[in-house]
DNA sequence: GCCGTTTTCGGCCCGACTGTTTTCAGTCG
């Protein structure tokens, strides 16, 4: 699967344009790459199927990018990309604080060809003599070259479908007997530093030999008789290990973790005059248990745990009791609160988004565009948003049994006032609201003032945070749990790759407060309607039931409460 | 380079914040 290394490749031309100050394509080739990287299917298979026109169907894609993406199907590269990447180094602007601004006058001016020699640069002050730099700058630079060199966790959202690609084609492989993904993957983290695959087989030589030829395998960097280790094209490292299948139980317990989980268990184990490793329970030399996870869990006299649950949190003192929660369920959702269409900063049409939703098995879909007076992200002011509203009573009746609810993604101003007239949001069926701006201070007074518009249904993102790129803004989250509580609000758990936010340590305060969650994707294309798995995950890891979960409930249920 | 609310040509994200050159350039969301 090479959508990532794709996506890569047309984020650095989008770069380069923008450094030689090319006007409006930039923002092309970056919406397109932000298109390819939520793909759930294989960009190589959708081309193989509808050749260039289902390139063009890509929201974001037009004739020109999708020539571009069929030239890197075909032969590997991209020859304007070559061209490019030779002009300027591609790396700069991934570094905060540097911008195309910046980029330019460092390897124009300076002669600065890569980090390294932008570092010395640094240390020697050469960035000083230029025209607009001083030591904050200078500072913050630096700051922003060990942040991008500490940046190497994948987003979990972006390495699912590539690791269940892989999944997909060791399992055509008659020799796999079991496979399963492991690691931190399995228990949903939201960032992934490499992909875990395990796999049971009696001959595992064939099962190494298809994994390490495997078409987009950059690297192999371990190859022995029952595991191997090797690095793709776009820099993920990829482990497998092939296992007898009586102990695939064991083993995928073990490679599932975490670690201090593990070490608990076989803590109980000992407790229980057995043994637990990755090859089994044993009683002396005798295996107990181990050919099923749940047999492992069993033996050790607990009850099944969950993988999202696994952290040593709790969880295991909680399984002795016989008190786990029942957790929510991936295919318990009715409905996504929150996603954008064409009207805003997304890329598809109202009724795009709620024919995919329809095909997604839900009962509802909350069209929850951009509104204020900010004019970010092309907002809806308040003539455009009832004109929304009016539009969407027109698609609606195109659907049965399925109903697309007006919402709106209001701007929370700075002073906790919704930047849309409660004249206005009146109308809507759902109001969400959060903080696009002002993430330097502390934002705890803006949103409980926001909590107590009459018509606000939802939080949104409450933390702001953007996993690798931004730490959350300061807020009191506790004081949030209970206005949200006393006033009847849910808050969000937005499911965007980069965001999860509440977070899963977030949840599990807040459901303990009684606070209802709403999980939503945020989506701005039909592509990433499928990124609410990582909210459910988000929300189990949370420990949240079904019940602490407002999308959960059908439409007649949802159309009171909201 | 993409796309279509009215548009197949002509729009497309603008304001906050930071740091520095003290009046605005650059970055970010």
């Amino acid at each position: 699967m090479k959508n990532l290394e794709l996506a890569k490749i047309l984020y650095e031309i989008a770069d380069i344009l923008e450094i030689q100050d090319v006007q409006w394509k930039p923002r092309a080739y970056r919406k397109a790459a932000q298109s390819i990287e939520s793909l759930n299917e294989d960009i190589e298979i959708i081309y193989e199927k509808g050749r260039l026109k289902a390139l063009d169907n890509i929201p974001g894609v037009g004739k020109g990018i999708s020539k571009k993406i069929a030239e890197f199907i075909e032969t590997g590269k991209i020859k304007e990309y070559e061209k490019l990447r030779k002009k300027f180094p591609v790396e700069f602007m991934k570094i905060p604080e540097v911008g195309p601004k910046t980029a330019k006058k460092l390897y124009e001016k300076l002669k600065i060809k890569n980090i390294k020699q932008l570092k010395e640069a640094l240390k020697k002050h050469k960035l000083r003599k230029l025209y607009g730099f001083g030591e904050k700058k200078e500072k913050n630079i630096l700051e922003g070259i060990k942040f991008y060199g500490s940046n190497k966790r994948f987003l979990l959202g972006y390495i699912l479908p590539i690791a269940r690609d892989i999944e997909g084609k060791l399992k055509t492989l008659k020799e796999v007997k079991k496979i399963s993904i492991s690691g931190s993957l399995r228990r949903m983290k939201e960032t992934i530093r490499d992909i875990d695959i395990l796999v049971s087989s009696n001959s595992s030589r064939k099962v190494i030999d298809f994994f390490t030829k495997l078409d987009n395998v950059k690297k192999i960097i371990a190859k022995g008789s029952t595991k191997s280790s090797v690095r793709l094209k776009d820099n993920i490292q990829v482990d497998i290990r092939v296992i007898p299948d009586k102990s695939f139980g064991s083993a995928l317990q073990y490679f599932t973790g975490n670690k201090s989980h593990n070490i608990a268990l076989r803590k109980i184990a000992i407790r229980k005059d057995l043994k637990l490793s990755e090859y089994g329970v044993f009683k002396g030399k005798k295996q107990v248990a181990g050919s099923t996870e749940e047999g492992v869990y069993k033996k050790l006299g607990l009850k099944y745990i969950e993988p999202e649950l696994r952290t040593d949190g709790g969880e295991i003192q909680a399984s002795l009791k016989g008190k786990l929660p029942n957790l929510v369920k991936y295919s318990d959702l009715k409905g996504d609160f929150h996603v954008h269409t064409n009207w805003s900063d997304g890329s598809s049409s109202i009724e795009e988004m709620a024919k995919s939703a329809k095909k997604f098995g839900y009962q509802y879909l909350g069209i929850c565009d951009h509104a204020g007076r900010l004019k970010i992200a092309t907002c809806l002011d308040e003539k455009r948003l009832l004109k929304q509203i009016k539009e969407i009573e027109k698609v609606n009746k195109k659907f049965s049994n399925f109903e697309i609810l007006k919402g709106a993604e209001v701007d929370i101003l700075s002073d906790g006032k919704l930047a849309t007239s409660d004249k206005i949001l009146k109308k809507l069926d759902i109001v969400s609201a959060s903080i696009h701006f002002g993430f330097k201070k502390d934002n705890t007074d803006r949103i409980l003032k926001a909590l107590e518009n009459k018509y606000l249904n939802i939080i949104c993102h409450p933390t702001g945070r953007l996993i690798n790129q931004r730490n959350p803004y300061k807020v009191d989250l506790r004081k949030v749990y209970k206005k949200a509580k006393e006033n009847n609000k849910f808050l969000e758990i937005n499911s965007y790759p980069n965001r999860l936010d509440l977070s899963d340590v977030n949840v599990k305060e807040a459901i303990s407060e009684n606070v209802k969650i709403a999980i939503s994707t945020d989506s701005h294309n039909v592509n990433q309607l499928r990124f609410i798995e990582l909210g459910i995950a988000v929300a189990r890891r949370g420990w949240a039931r079904k019940k602490d979960i407002v999308n959960t409930y059908n439409l007649k249920d949802i159309k009171k409460i909201l």
